[in-house]
DNA sequence: ATATTTAATGCAAGCGGTTGCATGGAGTTG
DNA sequence: CAACTCCATGCAACCGCTTGCATTAAATAT
């Protein structure tokens, strides 16, 4: 059996509360005292354990990470992946553990959130989504149980932690570094409106358009569900036209690689016929050909904030809801060129 | 506070041993009992408290999934998240939980796993890598830890448990699927031989030659190293000759764009000119231009397999360690052409 | 009818920590 | 020097559940 707090407490003479205290490192402890603890507790190896002290304590240092359900989503490249990375190191270097959820289906996930906070295993969730009208989201929010958001929030912004990519920005800078390369015929390819992350991005692609004093066309930009294997004929159509764009932004880097297929078919070439700059700057960005200049966003440093904010708030309960923007840079590779 | 064990059996009429004894099923019950302890249960929505019941059984029904360490193993495509998927799933169904293990360094990861192992958290592992001299490994084979690995195993093959796919049969079949379509001259681009899966792939490709009687050519086959967004000038040289292969079978499909992307440079088109064949179905298999046909090697059920075989493992300690192996079956698309 | 077995349940001592409160001794004060 | 603080530590109850053993009542055997 490991050792227990009443082995360290004997050895440095002591009581098991005053370990206890020494771990805490309450400061109701003279400084030699604990010396003499911590030095038995190193001789001894000793570790707390984890389940008995949050059963005392009544906390669980656990976060749920939450997957989303929809398989299309879980595969966007590395990201969630990443995320996962960024939350677990830091949570592990806070002796925080993780724990993740993965349903197959909403209700399922949400069945299994459910008994984890009831059987007191979790006490606070990061999500590694946001949507509209998500059974999940509601569920936490009317249990008042700590949650953040990777992306932005939807409703309950005002009281929700949320840490995200600054999509807007994101969106004017991508079409910025075109406007430098002298592309006024400038494409936005994107998904359906409900996923903000897209419809944010397009929205900084007009800003940039107006602040540089750039007429925006309308049919230049184009909208794919959720299924980038399959590109609308309307993009092919654009792709086509005399006075197609000279380069586009879309959305993430499938889109990219989709494209690229598009303008193969079309006997386009990339750079020379057109620019493409892409997010995420996933491997697929890095492998593609040519290779995608890519909005790099970061993912392992949102995932790391996220846990930050949940911890801090875990442990501090009257910190506001923070939002935390986790900046983006561009990753320039061989999909650009000036004209 | 949450309902516990004695609000049930106060509901209930009974101790609260019996309550607890009927979350067991013990037979020592009767049925009639159980009943009423079920109903209460019910209508209090009660729901055994995990680290409790946990600390007093002395066991910790959590699951760690130990992430290679390695960066670039890291991003192989979806392959690790359906991993996960797999594992979770699984685990939540059979009230077990998973925590995720990623380390900087194998050191930082080995510390985590340490000290999760000694304060009681966590008492088996699932490890998503196989490599020689891992310390990992060594750590929780010389502890007596129970683990499986998704792979081969290496060391202590024999008293270890571990899920695969038959990479030589894989490798086998998809050079058949190849012969079938008449190519004789076909070669393989693989990794290093101390990666086993690419060895192994290998192995059966040859396998499949001495079967069908044709001469393997071994110049026809080039290794990269784990980075295949650097093609090897060698493999140029290949697909320059003459002699060159018709058609080619990659160990996976990142080593499959980029050989799109070289047979692109070199003016070659698949799979008029060159076929090709891949493993592990990812996105990448899907997005890339043309879409190649591919091995899945089902992932999300590799991931079932082991969570199987741990929590049977962990619930039944002489059960002999087992080897899995989960089948996998030819995608088809448009990178091969029959000769 | 009494002794003995058996089945069903309860008692209470843990599991390994935490923490409010009591305690004891050193230090301070008048 | 008695009275009083205050600091450092220990005591013991408790967190919610498990489980070996005792207990009781019913069933069976004698």
């Amino acid at each position: 059996m490991a050792v227990t707090i009443r082995d360290v407490a004997a050895l440095a003479g002591v009581s098991p509360s005053t370990v206890s205290r020494t771990c805490k490192d309450n400061p109701s402890i003279s400084e030699e005292t604990k010396e003499k603890v911590r030095l038995a507790m190193a001789k001894l190896g000793y570790e707390p354990n984890f389940q008995a002290s949050n059963l005392a304590s009544q906390n669980s240092r656990t976060i749920g990470i939450v997957l989303p359900v929809s398989e299309r989503f879980i595969y966007v490249n590395s990201f969630f992946l990443e995320i996962i990375r960024g939350i677990t190191q830091y949570c592990n270097s806070r002796q925080y553990i993780t724990t993740i959820i993965a349903g197959e289906t909403e209700d399922e996930a949400l069945q299994t959130i459910r008994s984890m906070v009831r059987n007191g295993l979790v006490d606070s969730f990061i999500l590694l989504y946001s949507k509209q009208k998500d059974p999940i989201t509601s569920y936490l929010y009317n249990e008042g149980i700590l949650f953040a958001l990777i992306g932005k929030a939807y409703h309950f912004a005002n009281q929700t932690i949320y840490v995200d990519t600054d999509n807007i920005l994101a969106g004017q800078n991508a079409t910025e570094y075109l406007i430098n390369l002298n592309h006024h015929h400038i494409g936005y390819i994107g998904y359906e409106r409900s996923l903000i992350f897209s419809s944010d991005r397009k929205y900084g692609y007009s800003l940039a358009h107006y602040e540089h004093n750039i007429p925006l066309n309308h049919d230049y930009s184009v909208e794919v569900r959720y299924s980038p294997n399959q590109m609308p004929e309307e993009l092919m159509q654009l792709l086509r036209r005399p006075d197609r764009p000279t380069a586009f932004v879309v959305a993430d880097d499938f889109l990219g690689i989709a494209l690229e297929r598009c303008c193969r078919e079309c006997g386009l070439s990339i750079p020379n016929d057109i620019s493409v700059v892409s997010f995420n700057n996933s491997l697929f960005a890095e492998l593609s050909s040519p290779p995608l200049t890519s909005i790099d966003i970061n993912s392992v440093q949102l995932g790391i904030e996220a846990a930050t904010q949940i911890i801090n708030h875990a442990e501090n309960p009257n910190l506001p809801s923070t939002k935390i923007i986790v900046p983006h840079r561009i990753v320039e590779r061989e999909s650009c060129k000036k004209l």
